[in-house]
DNA sequence: ATCAGTTATCTCGATGTCAAGACAAAGGAG
DNA sequence: CTCCTTTGTCTTGACATCGAGATAACTGAT
């Protein structure tokens, strides 16, 4: 009896009328989802890092050399408002980790780049990061992973849709 | 292809040394969460309520009569820090949802229990709230809903341990 | 009964987020 | 070439969150 039973056992009771199957299973995403967060924040900490700072170093990294996206391009890939972005390339300017330069192209955009400090130390946080993510999910045997993978599809197709 | 694997293989292109199973289950576990959230914002904002909002009148209601719990309990049990639960009870008292009495059994506390009108509307809103998870999950078909239960319990026991 | 330690809640400052609006530059129609 | 619209980024204000410290009240040992 986990925390999310205690929760649809506890609606159960009071409001027997509701049917709380889809509660169990999204209760338990939202369990996990916080789970490997409260983790991976571990290892981000450990570098000066927050999940924030650490989502716009690893895009700027895996977009490949020169290492180096407008802010337009880095708002698509991490999602956020642009207020945020601009926000968060401020605070990793300062920290000297990325750098904003003039787009030859389009004057009313920046390029941001990563520094070679930047560099640096995202591939070292992203190899410590991978490693906590593969210890979170090592008690899952690899038939587990492969129906999970399958399972987490469907679910986001799923819900995507609406 | 997802959004998910376009990450993974512009890390695998990158980082060829990393292995990204775990990021390709957790990231899509992430990306399930915010999908949900998202949509269960729309049926809290409907209501005028927000997740942090619903969060505590759920909890009060859940409680059973008469709907009432001291902020420490209310802390425990959704888990957020202190001054975050005063702020919310500050928030939802002003909205005329929850009301704080003192309590007789210890005076440095206060109990905190819901209004009628936020009976009535948390009664409501939670009649729709699972109607609306019930949505999102209405694709995945009963084996695959128990399944799905089952391995989210193994991941979360996984991820729990560290 | 007193005092030290514990507990329950609140306050405050720093962060991070979003949404709406401001502003400058680019682009297209005429 | 000139406008008008669109685009890209930044600014601002409102919130929500956390964590550390403050405060008041309870508890237990002596």
């Amino acid at each position: 009896m986990d925390h999310v039973d205690f929760i649809t056992r506890q609606w159960e009771k009071e409001r027997p009328d509701l049917d709380v199957t889809a509660m169990g299973i999204i209760g338990r995403v939202a369990r996990l989802y916080l789970a490997y967060q409260k983790e991976m924040h571990k290892t981000f900490a450990e570098h000066g890092l927050n999940a924030a700072k650490f989502d716009v170093l690893a895009t700027l990294r895996r977009a490949g050399d020169p290492y180096t996206l407008s802010p337009g391009v880095l708002l698509e890939r991490t999602m956020v408002a642009s207020g945020t972005m601009t926000n968060r390339i401020d605070r990793l300017e300062s920290d000297g980790l990325v750098k904003r330069s003039t787009n030859p192209a389009d004057s009313r955009s920046f390029l941001v780049g990563l520094t070679e400090t930047g560099l640096s130390l995202i591939d070292k946080v992203v190899t410590e990061h991978v490693q906590t993510q593969a210890s979170m999910i090592a008690d899952l045997d690899a038939s587990d992973v492969e129906l999970f993978q399958t399972l987490l599809g469907k679910a986001l197709v799923a819900a995507e849709l609406d």
